[in-house]
DNA sequence: GCTTGACCTTGTAGCGACTATAACCTTCAT
DNA sequence: ATGAAGGTTATAGTCGCTACAAGGTCAAGC
């Protein structure tokens, strides 16, 4: 008859739905002021309490952000989801756009790299004086040469 | 005796400043607040007025920040660059760390980037109903496997 | 001289996705 | 009964800007 015992496999308090998903109460919390969750029942103590439904739904939004995604997106994903007769297309240019951007920012690291490692390599000296890495730093840009 | 013209050569506004270095007025007096700049002299009118020492140091700081240091990091440089005793060990740290944390930003967008193809190249599907891509975001967990 | 418009000044608030702190309340085990 | 752990709210801070708003200044054209 154990019905309202502290880890019942039907509800979760928030502390208990944070390690179950991976997200900090603060998290699930703030999800929750930015509409992300709708308002979670309480307890008589005022507890939020939360359904194996509601853990299907953090862990979609978890699993959005690992991919990067921005609340925006993942927002648009839920209500896509939630509309089992949305067209697919949606769904995947999301995903596409940000497939787009995670390109181009490996693209800009990896031109980041590049500037760092020939910096790197630059210099071989004592002190500031003759540090190579200050100097390319401080290079004044030349004047405009006709 | 154009001493005092509008575009002079040994002092600049803080529009002709943010031009020549490519940044915006907004953010000098950014670095201004936060110490990175030096509060600017000013004009009879309160106008600040930079000279070309302040536009290299201006230049260096968008040289560090076009290298993705972060504003302590370009406070460091600057500190070190002032001091030319200072042991060059010291620039080639904050370089070196940032490379690292470049390098380490790559992978991590890489392998998003693996996953986000893998779930693009999933779905053909029509509607949500059957497309991959959601299937893949919503898949409830595995019940812990004994 | 007067207006227009570009530029400058300050202060304040907002972005994104949290994180931190404070002050307090509830639950549970000893 | 007490204390730890965990819940509640509200508020402010993070980073590096960016966007107002409300005003003062300056050069040019009429
Ligand atoms: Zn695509
Ligand atoms: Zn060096
Ligand atoms: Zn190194
Ligand atoms: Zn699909």
């Amino acid at each position: 008859m154990k019905h309202h015992t502290t880890a019942a496999r039907d509800h979760f308090t928030i502390g208990q739905l944070a390690t179950l998903t991976g997200t900090k109460p603060v998290t699930i919390r703030y999800y929750e002021r930015t509409g992300l969750l709708s308002p979670a029942n309480r307890s008589a103590a005022g507890y939020r309490l939360y359904t194996p439904n509601e853990r299907d739904r953090l862990d979609f939004i978890r699993r959005c952000r690992r991919l990067g995604l921005g609340l925006d997106e993942v927002r648009a994903l839920l209500r896509l989801s939630d509309d089992r007769a949305a067209p697919c297309r949606q769904v995947d240019a999301i995903i596409h756009r940000q497939l787009e951007q995670v390109r181009e920012r490996i693209r800009d690291l990896q031109s980041l790299e590049r500037e760092l490692e020939r910096l790197e390599l630059g210099c071989q000296a004592e002190t500031v004086e003759a540090c190579k890495i200050i100097e390319a730093l401080s290079r004044r840009d030349e004047p405009t040469p006709v």
